[in-house]
DNA sequence: CGCCTTTGACCAGCGC
DNA sequence: GCGCTGGTCAAAGGCG
Protein backbone atom coordinates (compact mmCIF):
# COMPACT_ATOMS: atom_id res chain seq x y z
CA UNK A 1 0.00 0.00 0.00
CA UNK A 2 0.97 3.79 -0.61
CA UNK A 3 0.91 6.71 1.79
CA UNK A 4 -1.91 7.53 1.80
CA UNK A 5 -3.80 10.60 3.66
CA UNK A 6 -5.35 9.75 6.93
CA UNK A 7 -8.03 11.28 7.35
CA UNK A 8 -10.88 10.11 9.50
CA UNK A 9 -14.93 11.13 9.69
CA UNK A 10 -16.05 9.41 12.76
CA UNK A 11 -19.85 10.31 13.50
CA UNK A 12 -21.97 9.29 16.50
CA UNK A 13 -24.50 8.25 14.58
CA UNK A 14 -27.72 8.40 15.83
CA UNK A 15 -29.43 7.52 12.71
CA UNK A 16 -32.97 7.92 14.35
CA UNK A 17 -35.30 9.85 12.08
CA UNK A 18 -32.73 12.59 10.74
CA UNK A 19 -31.48 11.32 7.49
CA UNK A 20 -30.63 14.66 5.85
CA UNK A 21 -27.23 15.62 5.60
CA UNK A 22 -26.47 18.76 3.71
CA UNK A 23 -23.41 20.81 5.15
CA UNK A 24 -19.88 21.99 4.46
CA UNK A 25 -17.75 19.68 5.94
CA UNK A 26 -14.17 20.95 4.23
CA UNK A 27 -15.06 24.18 3.95
CA UNK A 28 -15.68 24.65 0.13
CA UNK A 29 -16.72 21.47 -1.10
CA UNK A 30 -17.66 18.83 1.42
CA UNK A 31 -20.68 16.85 1.86
CA UNK A 32 -23.55 17.38 -0.29
CA UNK A 33 -25.36 13.78 0.59
CA UNK A 34 -27.62 12.33 1.86
CA UNK A 35 -27.89 9.43 4.17
CA UNK A 36 -30.68 7.16 4.27
CA UNK A 37 -30.81 5.09 7.62
CA UNK A 38 -34.51 4.17 8.08
CA UNK A 39 -33.84 0.46 8.25
CA UNK A 40 -30.45 0.91 9.99
CA UNK A 41 -30.48 -1.87 12.63
CA UNK A 42 -29.27 -1.06 16.40
CA UNK A 43 -25.36 -1.64 15.86
CA UNK A 44 -25.24 1.21 12.94
CA UNK A 45 -27.46 3.79 15.64
CA UNK A 46 -24.47 3.47 18.46
CA UNK A 47 -20.93 4.40 15.78
CA UNK A 48 -19.80 4.77 12.69
CA UNK A 49 -16.35 5.38 11.81
CA UNK A 50 -16.38 6.81 7.97
CA UNK A 51 -12.85 6.80 6.59
CA UNK A 52 -11.95 9.66 3.79
CA UNK A 53 -9.31 9.99 2.11
CA UNK A 54 -8.62 13.42 1.07
CA UNK A 55 -11.37 15.18 1.40
CA UNK A 56 -12.20 17.06 -1.68
CA UNK A 57 -15.33 15.65 -1.45
CA UNK A 58 -17.47 13.13 0.52
CA UNK A 59 -21.17 12.35 0.08
CA UNK A 60 -22.47 9.43 2.18
CA UNK A 61 -24.99 7.34 -0.58
CA UNK A 62 -27.87 5.57 0.21
CA UNK A 63 -27.05 1.77 0.66
CA UNK A 64 -28.65 0.59 3.67
CA UNK A 65 -29.76 -2.79 2.29
CA UNK A 66 -32.12 -3.83 4.69
CA UNK A 67 -31.80 -7.91 6.09
CA UNK A 68 -35.82 -8.52 5.54
CA UNK A 69 -34.91 -7.72 1.51
CA UNK A 70 -33.83 -11.31 1.83
CA UNK A 71 -37.71 -12.21 1.63
CA UNK A 72 -37.97 -14.54 -2.02
CA UNK A 73 -40.72 -16.65 -2.56
CA UNK A 74 -40.93 -18.91 0.05
CA UNK A 75 -37.13 -19.04 0.04
CA UNK A 76 -37.25 -18.24 3.88
CA UNK A 77 -34.21 -20.10 4.25
CA UNK A 78 -32.11 -18.51 2.42
CA UNK A 79 -32.39 -15.44 5.13
CA UNK A 80 -31.39 -17.99 7.72
CA UNK A 81 -28.47 -19.16 5.93
CA UNK A 82 -27.20 -15.52 4.22
CA UNK A 83 -28.55 -12.82 6.34
CA UNK A 84 -27.73 -9.96 4.33
CA UNK A 85 -26.10 -7.62 6.38
CA UNK A 86 -27.17 -3.90 6.57
CA UNK A 87 -24.78 -1.72 3.77
CA UNK A 88 -23.41 1.37 4.47
CA UNK A 89 -22.10 3.25 0.73
CA UNK A 90 -20.85 6.58 0.40
CA UNK A 91 -18.33 8.30 -2.49
CA UNK A 92 -15.21 10.07 -1.69
CA UNK A 93 -13.31 11.82 -4.22
CA UNK A 94 -9.92 10.45 -3.88
CA UNK A 95 -7.20 9.68 -5.91
CA UNK A 96 -6.55 7.01 -4.03
CA UNK A 97 -8.56 3.75 -4.01
CA UNK A 98 -8.00 2.36 -0.10
CA UNK A 99 -9.39 4.62 2.29
CA UNK A 100 -7.24 4.40 5.24
CA UNK A 101 -9.69 4.11 8.07
CA UNK A 102 -7.18 2.88 10.72
CA UNK A 103 -8.96 -0.48 10.25
CA UNK A 104 -6.25 -3.08 8.97
CA UNK A 105 -7.78 -4.62 5.85
CA UNK A 106 -7.36 -8.15 3.68
CA UNK A 107 -8.29 -8.14 0.43
CA UNK A 108 -9.78 -11.36 -0.87
CA UNK A 109 -11.12 -10.46 -3.84
CA UNK A 110 -11.58 -8.35 -6.86
CA UNK A 111 -14.15 -8.76 -9.92
CA UNK A 112 -14.83 -6.70 -12.97
CA UNK A 113 -18.90 -5.64 -12.23
CA UNK A 114 -20.81 -5.03 -15.63
CA UNK A 115 -21.08 -1.99 -16.71
CA UNK A 116 -18.43 -0.30 -14.72
CA UNK A 117 -14.86 0.17 -16.41
CA UNK A 118 -13.28 -0.22 -13.22
CA UNK A 119 -13.13 -3.25 -10.93
CA UNK A 120 -14.53 -4.11 -7.59
CA UNK A 121 -12.38 -4.89 -4.80
CA UNK A 122 -13.36 -7.34 -1.94
CA UNK A 123 -11.98 -6.57 2.09
CA UNK A 124 -12.42 -8.00 4.88
CA UNK A 125 -11.11 -6.63 8.67
CA UNK A 126 -8.44 -8.99 9.56
CA UNK A 127 -8.99 -8.65 13.44
CA UNK A 128 -10.30 -11.70 15.01
CA UNK A 129 -12.77 -12.24 15.04
CA UNK A 130 -14.26 -9.42 13.48
CA UNK A 131 -15.62 -10.16 9.83
CA UNK A 132 -16.77 -6.46 8.41
CA UNK A 133 -16.39 -6.70 4.59
CA UNK A 134 -16.20 -3.40 2.67
CA UNK A 135 -16.20 -3.00 -1.71
CA UNK A 136 -14.41 -0.25 -2.96
CA UNK A 137 -14.87 0.58 -6.59
CA UNK A 138 -14.56 3.40 -8.57
CA UNK A 139 -17.27 5.62 -10.31
CA UNK A 140 -17.48 4.37 -13.88
CA UNK A 141 -18.98 8.00 -14.69
CA UNK A 142 -16.29 9.80 -12.68
CA UNK A 143 -13.04 7.73 -11.84
CA UNK A 144 -12.34 10.23 -9.18
CA UNK A 145 -14.90 8.88 -6.59
CA UNK A 146 -14.49 6.11 -4.77
CA UNK A 147 -17.33 4.04 -3.54
CA UNK A 148 -17.01 2.48 -0.39
CA UNK A 149 -19.46 -0.30 0.99
CA UNK A 150 -19.28 -1.26 4.53
CA UNK A 151 -20.53 -4.25 5.77
CA UNK A 152 -21.20 -5.08 9.45
CA UNK A 153 -19.91 -3.35 12.44
CA UNK A 154 -16.52 -3.12 14.06
CA UNK A 155 -17.03 -4.41 17.32
CA UNK A 156 -13.35 -3.55 18.18
CA UNK A 157 -11.37 -0.01 18.64
CA UNK A 158 -9.41 0.97 15.62
CA UNK A 159 -6.10 -0.25 15.41
CA UNK A 160 -4.05 3.46 14.30
CA UNK A 161 -5.29 6.64 14.61
CA UNK A 162 -3.92 10.10 13.12
CA UNK A 163 -3.96 13.81 13.95
CA UNK A 164 -6.73 14.84 11.39
CA UNK A 165 -8.77 12.01 12.79
CA UNK A 166 -9.56 13.93 15.64
CA UNK A 167 -9.71 17.33 13.78
CA UNK A 168 -12.36 15.57 11.26
CA UNK A 169 -14.02 14.11 13.89
CA UNK A 170 -14.69 17.62 15.98
CA UNK A 171 -15.93 19.03 12.32
CA UNK A 172 -18.64 15.69 12.13
CA UNK A 173 -19.79 16.74 15.80
CA UNK A 174 -20.42 19.68 15.14
CA UNK A 175 -24.22 18.11 13.37
CA UNK A 176 -25.47 16.41 16.00
CA UNK A 177 -28.29 15.69 13.72
CA UNK A 178 -25.78 12.91 12.12
C1' DC B 1 8.53 -16.13 7.89
C1' DG B 2 4.31 -13.88 8.11
C1' DC B 3 1.17 -11.14 5.91
C1' DC B 4 -0.54 -9.40 1.94
C1' DT B 5 -2.25 -9.13 -3.08
C1' DT B 6 -3.48 -11.35 -7.24
C1' DT B 7 -6.32 -14.17 -9.88
C1' DG B 8 -8.89 -18.00 -11.66
C1' DA B 9 -12.34 -21.14 -10.09
C1' DC B 10 -16.38 -22.03 -7.81
C1' DC B 11 -20.98 -21.25 -6.00
C1' DA B 12 -25.50 -19.22 -5.26
C1' DG B 13 -29.08 -16.00 -6.48
C1' DC B 14 -31.79 -13.99 -9.92
C1' DG B 15 -34.04 -12.95 -14.31
C1' DC B 16 -35.58 -14.59 -18.61
C1' DG C 1 -33.57 -24.86 -16.94
C1' DC C 2 -30.02 -21.92 -18.33
C1' DG C 3 -27.00 -18.19 -18.45
C1' DC C 4 -25.39 -14.10 -16.25
C1' DT C 5 -23.62 -11.76 -12.38
C1' DG C 6 -21.94 -10.88 -7.79
C1' DG C 7 -19.50 -12.66 -3.96
C1' DT C 8 -16.12 -15.83 -1.94
C1' DC C 9 -12.40 -19.21 -1.76
C1' DA C 10 -7.87 -20.68 -2.04
C1' DA C 11 -3.45 -21.42 -4.23
C1' DA C 12 0.49 -19.03 -5.72
C1' DG C 13 3.59 -15.56 -5.52
C1' DG C 14 5.56 -11.02 -3.76
C1' DC C 15 7.36 -8.12 -0.29
C1' DG C 16 9.28 -6.33 4.03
Amino acid sequence: MENHPKLFLASSTTLGDAPALSSNMTGSNALDGVFYNSDVPDGFKREIRFPIAQVNDISFSKSVVPMENEVKSGKEKCAEKKPKKPRIAFRTRSKVDILDDGYRWRKYGQKAVKNQSFPRSYYRCTHEGCNVKKQVQRQSTDEGIVVTTYEGMHLHPVEKLSDNFEQILNQMQIYPAF
